[in-house]
DNA sequence: TATAGTTCTTAACTTAGGTTAAGATAAAAG
DNA sequence: CTTTTATCTTAACCTAAGTTAAGAACTATA
């Protein structure tokens, strides 16, 4: 039963959100199917319509864009969250972003026809995508204060801080592009906070 | 009745959202009331929850917020568009921004209590708010993205693009804001820019 | 195992933009 | 009408970050 439980930890945090009985529990589960992605791959592309919503089990995702030869990184996934092309997979229309696999990994996916199948059996699930869908509204206005109101520096602290694992599994590349600067960039405000640690001592 | 029509743009508006028929219109329209606000009034403070909705018939509202002792222009909201504290109206949580007149300011107002009348009455309110929504999300991405991709001086020549009119009506300073810099920066781009198309005569 | 491709660091140079300050208009207030 | 205040420009100086390039360390693959 233990095991059931820990395999549908996301319905669990959904039914956190706007609660489900028992019932709607299990059919929403069963509404999901599990799987695996492979470091780098491409599981939503930008330009397309985005045709299901992932839960990430495990692993770190990424949104990104491409413009013209580029490729910036509008946002990471960590665990236990939420990735959703919004506002793509509402509206049918194609996608400003794709969405990476940053490392290996493993996700529940609810495709849009099981979507709109849940939402007539489960009123909860309206609420709980409308919720959801406002939690990635604060998340890119949140992202963009920050990128007018602070310093490349104080947005790496910030991001380390709140995500302390992220240097062992992100190259410096990728969270440079994150942090709206150059890979050079980054390896500098690396190297100047390390000396000023170091001269603490 | 072309005056009542041209009195209720803010109606047919959204109709073209999300069909309406003559007796939603007309429901719709008597649920909204008309507002004056002098220029720097205002309208919706950050930090408080958002009560009401708007429609702006005449002149500038600015989207801003202050951090610390600074104020950041997040946006401007130009004639015939709604304003929409969001995700605040909603979910009734403190705004992380305010909406300020730019310029004298002439609104429909929408509150709370009369768009949850209307959305019992008219099926498609729900749509119509849901596709605003959307479109303040797309704002805000496009927004960022191009806050990541572009310089200062071609941000500001997008502007100047979208909104000629933006120079004679909105202070170098609160356009300083919106892209990001300071004012001075902006007013060495804006010369930068005159010698640059002197140079070609 | 050797080779080629990444990733990261460091240096040198350049440029955009921040900071401060001073002067010129223009607008608001007395 | 005068004084004060806000707006805008320009200059001087400084710093953060872009660009290019070269070398080190690690990975992937032939």
């Amino acid at each position: 039963m233990s095991s059931i439980k820990s395999k549908n930890s996301h319905v669990d945090r959904m039914s956190k959100i706007a609660s489900l009985n028992e019932q709607e529990k299990f059919f929403l589960g069963a509404l999901h199917c599990r799987k695996q992605y492979k470091k780098k791959s491409v599981i939503d592309q930008q330009g397309t319509i985005s045709k299901s919503v992932y839960y990430l089990n495990k692993g770190i995702l990424s949104m990104e864009y491409q413009h013209g030869s580029k490729v910036f990184v509008r946002d990471f996934i960590f665990r236990d969250s939420p990735a959703l092309v919004y506002p793509s997979f509402y509206l049918e229309e194609p996608s400003r972003y794709s969405i990476k696999a940053v490392t290996d990994c493993d996700v529940w996916e609810l495709t849009k026809e099981n979507f709109e199948i849940g939402k007539r059996k489960i009123p909860n699930l309206e609420i709980i995508a409308f919720k959801i869908t406002n939690l990635f509204h604060q998340n890119i206005e949140k992202r963009f204060e920050s990128m007018i109101t602070k310093s490349a520096e104080d947005r790496y602290l910030e991001l380390v801080e709140n995500h302390p694992k992220i240097i062992q599994s992100i190259s410096l590349k990728m969270i440079a592009s994150y942090l709206g600067i150059t890979d050079v960039a980054l390896s500098r405000i690396r190297s100047r906070l390390s000396k000023r640690v170091a001269k603490n001592y």
